[in-house]
DNA sequence: ATATATATTAACATACATGTTAACTAAGTC
DNA sequence: GACTTAGTTAACATGTATGTTAATATATAT
């Protein structure tokens, strides 16, 4: 998986329910995409992000695959166990 | 209240809590600092910003004041019903 | 083909964001 | 003074994100 845009069009091919909520333009899917490449950017397994925001793989692959809603601090954690950082615009 | 760095130095000096909070670098405090910055500049009272998001003016104020957390939707939701864009970046 | 590492999903438990009501303060109007 | 409008706070109810375990799938090797 290269980028964003080939990502989604593979997914979408076999996985119907993604490329719905992904059309219909919901924020949730998209985070999902994002952090995962963020994640495979940065590296490291789920079960390696996992260990450093103290939880368990499966946590991080339902945000990545099945998420409909995130909380912020929880974003804000993912971001920086990744070494990125987060920012957030409201204009 | 005219910029974020007045209402922030106005707020410190009254409310210990918050100066604490802010200092520290929560993200928390400053979502709410913004959010209620950006329902002044659209205009709007916490009871019309409230029947918009078809909730009350507590949750409004709680958000805007003592929220420890938001939801991304939420996020999502305030700044649509004020005329707003959000942007979340991760880099 | 069979191991091994990685990822996904379902189910249930727990923590906490949000919904909601009621009581209250502060400021402006009469 | 009483009256309205805007905002705050506490308390409790409800919904849902996240924690956690177990089972399953899917790669990637050897």
């Amino acid at each position: 998986m290269r980028d964003l845009k080939s990502y989604i069009a593979k997914r979408k091919s076999r996985d119907p329910e993604f490329a719905k909520g992904y059309e219909s333009g919901y924020q949730e899917f998209k985070i999902g995409v994002i952090l995962k490449m963020a994640r495979e950017e940065a590296g490291l397994t789920q079960e390696q992000l996992a260990e450093k925001l103290h939880t368990k793989k499966t946590a991080i692959s339902r945000i990545e695959n099945h998420a409909e809603d995130i909380k912020l601090s929880t974003l804000e954690k993912f971001a920086q166990a990744l070494g990125k950082t987060l920012r957030i615009e409201v204009t």
